[in-house]
DNA sequence: TTTTCGAAGTAGACAGTGTCTACATCAGTT
DNA sequence: AACTGATGTAGACACTGTCTACTTCGAAAA
């Protein structure tokens, strides 16, 4: 393996195992065993390193979702929203990083067409599910997406802790469920 | 105006002009006229600091929400979704302070105090709307608040740029009224 | 009135960060 | 055989948050 790929796959490590502050330049390059100033030989800085990292994960997202249960187009697109929010709240890292645009940069073609893929994706079950009386099957996919990506993110940051109310993410996700698919 | 006051103001106009990754110890203090020491007679150190600011933009969105327009529970509540997605475009940055949890820390009592204060007001807009069946009403309340923060997250994050199709924020959060309003 | 004492501000240091530059190494091509 | 470009190293720089000594100064206590 490359060094090029390692310092990735080291850098994902590292970051599933000691959260976003510890995916630092330095960290990743004594992790991978090489010098301070390496990582640069391969990445024109930290954005772009850790950009590759997020890419994988969009393509981590996309392949689980691709490889869902063989049934009806309503059970696919639910199937689907709980995976969005499984694979947030069981990889809290790495979905914090891939939305973090100070330390990413959107603008990386790889990142920006791997995420693009994961809304195709999505989009494209959301139509086959229909059910939405007349508007763009993109726009509600876009509604819905941004739904689960609340939901996913609330629950990250503390979900409602401290409030006089504490639900499970199971159940708020079955209340959007329930607001989406009539 | 004492110190303290004056740098947690000096903070939040540090914060509208120059975004989260100008809002630096040092910068503040510099912006505030004193030594770079100064904001640690005052605060534990860059994360009080912080949530100091974020506090005030938990209290001023609830100070909004507040005051709305005298018109049915159901308008007053499409009004405060309205009005939470307005904020968080209108101020992105400090929107994004307020749900970074490595900025500032979520344990402190007169930022949880707010942030809760929020939640409530929400939730009993909500129940007061009616509408959902038989579902606890800060549950609702929960999911909806989840799905306007992923509407203003994700676009705030790039708005689905680079996919083949961009919604204005308008109407994606019309889509999602109009899913949790029957 | 004088003394004391604690709060507030300053300046310097320290380890850590990302990034730049000069230098070494070494395989592959001309 | 000589050159060249890619790869890696080590050092430096400016910047960060935080810690520590040192000053200043106003108010309370004697």
């Amino acid at each position: 393996m490359g060094t090029r790929q390692r310092l990735i796959t080291t850098a994902a490590e590292l970051l599933a195992e000691e959260g976003v502050a510890a995916v630092t330049l330095r960290g990743i390059a004594k992790a991978a065993g090489v010098s301070h100033g390496a990582p640069l030989r391969h990445f024109s800085g930290r954005a772009e390193l850790l950009s590759a990292v997020a890419t994988e994960g969009f393509t981590e997202l996309l392949d689980r979702r691709t490889r869902l249960p063989d049934a009806g187009p309503r059970e696919r697109l639910t199937a689907a929203c709980h995976n969005y929010v499984d694979f947030a709240l069981g990889r809290p890292a790495m979905f914090e990083l891939m939305f973090r645009r100070d330390l990413i940069d959107p603008a990386e073609p790889a990142l920006a067409a791997a995420s693009s893929a994961v809304f195709d994706e999505f989009a494209a079950l959301v139509a086959a599910a229909g059910g939405h009386r007349g508007t763009d099957p993109r726009l509600v996919a876009a509604s819905l997406w941004a739904a689960l990506h609340g939901l996913a993110q609330l629950w990250l940051w503390g979900g409602l802790a401290g409030a006089s109310f504490a639900p499970s993410p199971e159940s708020a996700l079955a209340v959007t469920l329930d607001a989406y698919l009539d």
